[in-house]
DNA sequence: CGTCACACGGCTAACCGTGTGACGGTGCTTTAGT
């Protein structure tokens, strides 16, 4: 027995699944790691075994300070195998000062095990300066860093500037779901060097899947209303409904309350302390129904919700993948439908398109850092020009990307070289480059819903896992089996998939690198780096238009 | 970007086309003032 698993029963109690288990071993040896580990297989433990055996400082960068106080408190009550009690801290904005400095302190003198902090927190110098020995960066929640990282929280992706400064250690990033695409996004923003990526399989056999048309003769927000109060009628609770918008919520809730459901809304317009009071009596059994924007489920752990609905398509598989794998993590039966009107995709399209920085701000942030010589702090750069430090943060990430700028751990730009003439247009450009990222998955999402094929197989063939359809567990399957007038049951159980984490890499003339993740008669699909998901006939690979790499 | 509610003009009775404006997600932080 090793070192690692020695850790996991003493301290936890337990014995790590395969997937933690690999992934573990992979840290411990010094290998930087993405582990893609499903909802609820305990991923955190990943960190928090490896941690405790390379020793040091552990920091781990989780996006809610809500999941920081959940897993620092979990990790708390655990003794080390030297009887020691595992000694956990948390850094943010939440604390009081008495116990701010009390983490400072610990962490100065070196006696701390694990630091529990958001992306926010490593661009305080104050909280960095207090940070040594750190022999492991764990980065929980990893999509985010694709997902957030160019506009919403661009902290993110200042990341790998920060743990190179706090000396270089193994960087272990885990997400419960990555698209080959999105695989690549993490360990490239993340600058991981070598990256091992753990990835177990995507199937979650127990989930039923569906998608139902609203009646397109009513007002679009009537249409998804109708729809969506008939399907969850229809399906057994404890149910939790996605809307697009907080009045979809609002409206959604009101309806089904009025249907004797115990509903309550869910969303970022809501006071925090009742967003806590949804989250905790839906945990506790006390509401049948929450409708919640895609503010609502990391870190919750409910295992028997039994239906998931999607009031409108999200604006990408990975998100709805993300959502509907909080049904049935009891492994029993559950159902995900989605509820479809193909009026309701303007939501995520103006999403994506508001989501662009603007020209302008382009323009005032590139004038900024030329106008100061050397070596130039964002902090200087926000007051100079006038545009927030969020929006600083975005272009000046760009910048970097190009390879005009290197920015360092600390607040400071370092400017490599003067700018080129024709900054502005690449800065331009490559924010239409992300555009068409974009804009690529919302409709590889809107397929989903239009597709007639086996659902299952069209979703894991998006996360680069073969599926031989049929999965007997779907819509379009059903109604297959329905029409043939003699279904056979035969065909369920008989079935194949492999989880291919060494999706091919290909290259197009015009469109450059990729990922194929699926081929068959008469369609291929390729994730581009440059344009994302497109669908292309078999034909380009024999007149060379599209080549296979070794 | 796209949908929809509402107002308006046209023009004489109820309604049609056109124009206009409102609306739309995710969290950290930090500070000023109750």
């Amino acid at each position: 027995m090793g070192e690692i698993d020695r850790v996991a029963q003493a301290v936890f109690g337990f014995d790590l699944r395969p997937g933690q288990r690999a992934a573990a071993d992979s840290v411990v040896s010094g290998r930087d790691t993405l582990a893609v580990l499903p909802t609820g297989s305990g991923k955190s433990a990943i960190y928090q075994v490896a941690g405790l055996v390379l020793g040091g400082l552990t920091v781990v960068v989780s996006p809610l300070i809500a999941l920081q106080r959940d897993q620092a408190a979990a990790l708390g009550r655990r003794v080390k195998p030297s009887g020691e009690p595992v000694r956990v801290v948390q850094l943010n904005s939440s604390q009081h000062h008495g116990e701010r400095a009390d983490a400072l302190a610990g962490l100065r003198a070196g006696q701390v095990d694990f630091v529990m902090l958001g992306p926010e927190q490593l661009a305080n110098q104050e909280s960095v300066s207090a940070l040594s020995g750190v022999n492991l960066f764990a980065v929980d929640e990893a999509h985010l860093v694709s997902q957030w990282g160019r506009d919403f929280r661009p902290e993110y992706l200042r990341l790998p500037m920060v743990a190179e400064a706090l000396g270089g250690p193994t960087v272990v990033a885990l997400t419960a779901t990555a698209a080959p695409p999105v695989q690549a996004d993490i360990t490239r923003e993340l600058k991981m060097r070598r990256p091992r990526i753990v990835v177990t399989d995507f199937d979650r056999p127990n989930i039923h899947l569906a998608v139902r048309r609203t009646r397109h003769d009513l007002p679009e927000d009537r249409a998804i209303d109708d729809r969506t109060v008939e399907v969850v009628l229809a399906n057994d609770s404890p149910t939790l409904v996605y809307a697009l918008t907080h009045a979809r919520c609002e409206s959604l809730a009101s309806r089904l309350d009025l249907d004797a459901y115990r509903a309550a809304p869910y969303h970022a317009g809501l006071p925090a302390a009742r967003r806590a009071q949804v989250q905790d009596d839906f945990l506790a059994g006390k509401l049948d129904v929450v409708v919640a924007t895609s503010a609502f489920g990391m870190g919750i752990d409910k295992p028997d919700v039994r239906t998931v609905v999607h009031a409108g398509v999200p604006g990408s598989l990975d998100e709805y993948y993300q959502e509907i794998g909080r049904a049935g993590r009891d492994g029993r039966p559950a159902r995900a439908v989605v509820v479809y009107d193909p009026r309701t995709v303007r939501i995520p399209r103006l999403l994506a398109a508001r989501s662009r920085i603007s020209a302008d701000t382009v323009h005032k942030v590139v004038d900024a850092v030329e106008a100061a010589p050397g070596r130039v702090a964002v902090k200087a750069v926000v007051d100079a020009s006038g545009v927030s430090r969020q929006q600083v943060l975005r272009v000046v990430q760009e910048l970097a990307e190009l390879g005009f700028l290197e920015p360092d751990g600390s607040d400071g730009v370092v400017r490599a070289d003067q700018l080129p003439p024709d900054t502005f247009a690449l800065v331009t450009r490559e924010g239409g480059r992300q555009q068409s990222i974009l804009r690529s998955r919302i409709e590889a999402a809107r397929e989903y819903a239009e597709t007639d094929r086996c659902r299952r197989s069209e979703l894991l063939g998006y996360f680069g896992e073969h599926y031989d359809p049929p999965c007997g567990a779907c819509d379009n399957d059903e109604a297959a089996a329905a029409a043939r007038a003699q279904p056979s049951k035969a065909q369920v159980g008989r079935r194949h998939h492999t989880p291919d984490p060494a999706a091919k890499r290909v290259r197009h003339r015009l469109w450059g690198e990729g990922t194929l993740l699926s081929q068959d008669d008469h369609e291929l699909t390729v994730a581009f780096d440059s344009i994302g998901y497109r669908h292309l006939t078999p034909a380009v690979l024999e007149n060379g238009i599209l080549t296979v790499e070794d």
